[in-house]
DNA sequence: CCTGGCACTCAATGGTCACGAGTGCCAGAA
DNA sequence: TTCTGGCACTCGTGACCATTGAGTGCCAGG
């Protein structure tokens, strides 16, 4: 167990360098915190901190920089959420509030996060799964070609085309939309299968094939997690680590560019409350050097997606922290608005 | 007027700068291209080169490097369009191929040009203003509310709430559909707001408040350019020019964030051929170090959008040129198809 | 008009050296 | 025990300097 003491060392040392950005010693410590001891005392501190793996040196003769178990320990126990101003909340609500549109919203999210953290922002567009039914339209193209499109209630549109097996007739169509919307409004999309399923039963004979396919490719549509998007921005802010460049920086444009590694990091942050993820933590490699501070929202209690932030692991974690979850919470509202 | 013998030193100039990104000397180029004369002879050519304002020397007694100027004698002139090997034509064939729906054929592209050109893709959704209607649904969301769905024929969909002023039947609203679809189907955007002029008038006087109100709605999200969208891919490639990297970086990505910016870049290219934007050709103050590929795609003989690339003014043009056509061509195919 | 030769320029390279921030350790004070 | 001041040591940084070599412009001769 450390000592009081050296848990404020740890803090200093971690404040100083996100601030400084350079290895910081023991002298400038003492001078910038009032730790009311002297440099030689913090020297042995750092030395049984840099023993238990808290903070490292780049080089004999250096500063100390923390390690990533030494930010862990300082999100953990040391830091805590700094919330925004109140100025800033309402320049946040504001601006949000003047979306006109999903894709809007969700664009402003993203330019808004990247502004206040100074970082690469990420927006998941509200995820199918755990929305609501708020429409299911069909029409028909061809009489044998009927394109799907579905609604929900975040707003999201997705539409896909249907080939029937056999032509279907238009009154045959507008009764399955009739009673397909009848079941599925407003209803939980992880529901909806067990809705449906008696369906095709109930038509005559002649339209089964078709009501089937449709609902198939409804049922599709629904689990197809993979479609999922979402939205990146504040990537010009990775050009403000300007030292160790292109060996930092290329890797995470890469790790950026893949939806899926992009998807799969949300995915792994917590439903509820926030998560952050610090270096190695991250499962990719690409990231290594990065974290990830990351929450849920939603237009109720549950979160329909999340959103988060990635920047260097020497990041200022009270404030992105804070920045993240008062959007996170601003978003959700809008959402249950619209 | 220059002698084509100064045209051809000002291509081996291009070429070899080019591949090696070194400022190219007169020796070197004797010695890697068969231009039948000494260093001393490509030297005075290089003068003259100079004086006219094609190369310049970054510092004395350095190599030569092309200006935008000599870039552009390059383009006009002096290169051709690479075209892709077969291999690589039934790649990019067999890849967009497989594309499920726009947003799937629209990041496909994007990936694609970026690993091709290995440079910064951005590919327009298909405009709406050039499209044609496929289908306009409406919804009644409740008595006074509906939701207006817009199909295009290249697979957009395009959605928005209406308030109307009075509450509307369904009845009502099945006739508007009904004859709102007869009028516009398969009609191009741009003559939708003459073919539904005179609709409001046909319907009885309690309604037509409702019906003004969303074809209001209708013609508003038909003009509404600034809702087109774009996908950029490939800003990891920004790191291969890694020399005066945040310097360059930094605006570029700046500029690739502002849709905005990047649609009136777009916007510039002409409509049909291809368009090759040079150094400080590109309106864009963060663009001037960087070269523009763009050309337009479409699914008939028009174009309904544009694609391009996005790289430094010593960029490989025939290629690049070669590879943004071949993808723009066959887009267009796969768009027609569907 | 082209060529070879020559003197000149200047960025890049690499070596040396002094500086100073930072460390670890230890003896003595609290 | 715990903290402090002192001291010797390490090593990255930046200044200075000489060397090198690619590249140039110019000129006289083929």
């Amino acid at each position: 167990m450390l000592s009081e003491r050296r848990l404020e060392v740890l803090r200093a040392i971690v404040q100083d360098y996100v601030g400084t950005e350079e290895p910081v010693g023991s002298k400038a410590l003492t001078e910038r915190h009032r730790l009311g001891v002297s440099p030689a005392t913090v020297r042995n501190d750092m030395a049984v901190l840099e023993d238990e793996g808290y903070i490292a040196q780049p080089h004999t003769s250096a500063g100390r920089i923390p390690t990533d178990k030494g930010y862990r320990l300082f999100v953990d126990r040391l830091a805590g959420v700094k919330p925004l101003s109140t100025p800033e909340r309402r320049a946040i609500q504001n601006f949000l509030d003047s979306a006109v549109d999903l894709d809007d919203v969700v664009g402003r999210t993203v330019r808004l996060l990247a502004q206040l953290t100074r970082q690469v922002a990420v927006v998941q567009y509200p995820s199918l799964t755990r929305s609501t039914v708020r429409h299911v339209e069909l029409l028909a193209m061809s009489p044998a070609r009927v394109m799907l499109v579905l609604i929900t209630d975040t707003g999201r549109v997705e539409q896909r085309m249907v080939d029937c097996p056999a032509p279907v007739s238009e009154e045959s169509l507008a009764d399955l939309r009739a009673r397909l919307n009848s079941r599925v409004v407003g209803r939980r999309f992880a529901d909806v299968p067990q809705l449906v399923q008696d369906l095709p039963e109930s038509f005559e004979q002649e339209d089964r094939g078709a009501v089937s396919t449709v609902l198939a490719t409804l049922l599709e549509t629904l689990v197809e997690e993979t479609e999922e998007r979402l939205m990146i921005g504040g990537t010009a802010n990775l050009t403000r680590f300007a030292h160790d460049f292109p060996l930092t920086i290329r890797p995470v444009l890469e790790a950026l560019e893949e939806q899926v590694v992009l998807l799969k990091l949300l995915g792994e942050a917590k439903d509820s409350g926030m998560t952050v993820r610090i270096g190695h933590e991250n499962a990719h490699e690409g990231l290594n050097s990065t974290s990830v501070v990351a929450v849920g929202y939603g237009s109720g209690d549950e979160a329909v997606a999340k959103l988060g932030v990635v920047g260097p692991t020497r990041m200022d974690y009270p404030g992105t922290m804070g920045a993240v979850r008062a959007v996170a919470r601003y978003v959700g509202q809008i959402l249950a608005e619209s």
